[in-house]
RNA sequence: GCCCCGGUGGUCUAGUGGUCUAUGAUCUCGGUCUGUCGAGCCGAGUGCUCGGGUUCGAAUCCCGACCGGGGCGCCA
């Protein structure tokens, strides 16, 4: 008899023999009556045996080590005491899996544990449902993501995450081995989509790992990241894509409203569907907001993180938790970057800020081959480094543009996580490498 | 990397020189209890991050290391 969940029984199956397994969640001798809460994937049941009716089950249950694995086959009653409206009186209880005790840390104690204690037993954390739900909404959006793009004409694609350059500089790059050659860890598929747009395969989107080496200690940085990556050509402008990660958002976010209602109840989230089009700020008006709040920079200056968060509230005050940070400075965006013709200090560039967070940056690319060299050595890079990346621009090169997002940095802003260790099942930061 | 704060049983915490054979909870073990669902009640068990130093005496003060929390820088 395969293993029943306890989703697919109600009180309507009473008298039914049923078989179940699961973690003993909490062992509760009353002395003649002992009940066990099983916890499996999709809710509890209670399984209940009677001293008096059948010493050896009741012993075998009331023996029980809180979070064994066990299997038990009995006949499920009817019974509006227990939860859910029914029991299951086992005739066999079997252990699978015998749990040590103490555990390292509690499923449900009613102490709670630090990020770090709860990172460390990461397998026992998950256990509790509240913390599995983030990954659940995780999943929505991602599905949200590659659903509207799929519409849209995307193809799904993967770049290699082994690398014989950086990609953008700036960011720093995890070495290793390469059977004695130097290779990088990739910290961006930018230079691989881009070639790409000199293909065909000119509407792509990828999901994939991203390594920086930057010693970043802080409640939304991480080594290793899920970038969310995609690039369209032949395009006009930037606004021919803004559309489509707009788009994007919106729909990985209406995902999550509506199929993950009981994850978002578990988590008393309740993330707001953007209203479309997402405004467009232009940064010489950010500056101008910012003067207002009282915060001054000077022209030129990237956002610092309080200018982001006065920002960002300014903004939510209109009513708007995202926006886009349009024209950026070309000074402090990549060597890639498209800039204005008749202002080559202004770059078509944009930042998308959720809640006062950066959560994407993109922009139009520059696809001119001497122009892209001309800028490469204007920031002291050396142009035959990326030989194999500029060639892609020497034989036609359609206008193109596209953008990177961090995904668990979404997933941390769509449910107002205080850190985005909790929206990553193993983070990786600058002193944790393990589990 | 910088600034501030911290590290006490498996977990979370009280404790700022002697009154600490270290508080409480949770947890574990044993006992009790026939409807629990944060089960109750009784009893027991487990601890001052590591290394130096100051002092008659250090969980407590000083130095270092490691680790953690908050903030900044950097960015997704």
């Amino acid at each position: 008899m395969a293993y029943a969940s306890v989703r697919t029984l109600s009180p309507a199956d009473d008298g039914k023999e049923v078989s179940v397994a699961g973690w003993a969640e909490d062992i509760r001798n009353l002395g003649g009556i002992v009940f066990v809460i099983l916890r499996q994937r999709e809710g509890t049941l209670q399984l209940a045996a009677r001293k008096k009716e059948n010493p050896p089950i009741f012993e075998a249950l009331a023996g029980l080590v809180r979070e064994s694995v066990i299997a038990a086959k009995g006949v499920l009653k009817a019974n509006p005491q227990a939860r859910n409206g029914w029991e299951v009186f086992p005739t066999q209880v079997e252990v699978l899996s015998r749990a040590e005790a103490p555990l390292p840390l509690g499923v449900v104690d009613k102490v709670g544990a630090d990020l770090d204690t709860r990172l460390d037993n990461r397998v026992m954390d998950l256990r509790k449902p509240e913390r599995r739900a983030i990954f659940h909404v995780r999943d929505l959006l991602i599905g949200g993501i590659r659903e509207y793009l799929h519409r849209h004409g995307f193809v799904e694609v993967t770049t290699p995450k082994l690398a014989g350059a950086g990609a953008e500089g700036g960011a720093t790059l995890f070495r290793t081995d390469y059977f004695g050659k130097v290779a990088f860890l990739s910290q961006s598929p930018q230079l691989y989509k881009q070639m790409l747009m000199a293909t065909g395969l000119d509407r792509v989107f990828e999901l994939s790992p991203a390594f920086r080496a930057e010693p970043s200690d802080t409640v939304r940085h991480v080594t290793e990241f899920l970038s969310f990556d995609a690039e369209v050509a032949p395009i006009r402008h930037q606004e021919d894509f803004l559309k489509i990660l707009e788009g994007c958002v919106a729909n990985a976010i209406a995902s999550v409203r509506e199929h993950g209602k009981p994850y978002l109840d578990l988590l008393a989230a309740d993330p707001k569907a953007p209203s479309l089009p997402i405004p467009r700020v232009p940064y010489s008006e950010a500056l101008d907001l910012l003067a207002v709040e009282g915060k001054n920079l000077r022209d030129g200056d990237d956002l610092d993180t309080e200018a982001e968060k006065v920002l960002g509230r300014v903004m939510a005050a209109k009513g708007h938790d995202l926006f886009f940070l349009v024209e950026y400075p070309s000074a402090i965006k990549p060597f890639y970057v498209m800039v204005k013709e008749d202002d080559p200090d202004v770059s078509y560039s944009f930042d998308l800020e959720y809640k006062g967070d950066e959560m994407a940056s993109g922009g139009q690319r520059e696809h001119r081959y001497d122009r892209l060299v001309a800028r490469m050595k204007g920031v002291g890079l050396n142009p035959e480094a990326f030989e194999f990346y500029l060639r892609a621009f020497r034989y036609g090169m359609p206008p193109h543009g596209g953008w990177g997002l961090g995904i668990d940095r979404l997933v941390q802003k769509v449910l107002d996580l205080p850190n985005i260790r909790e929206a990553i099942l193993f983070p990786r930061d600058r002193n944790r490498l393990v589990p």
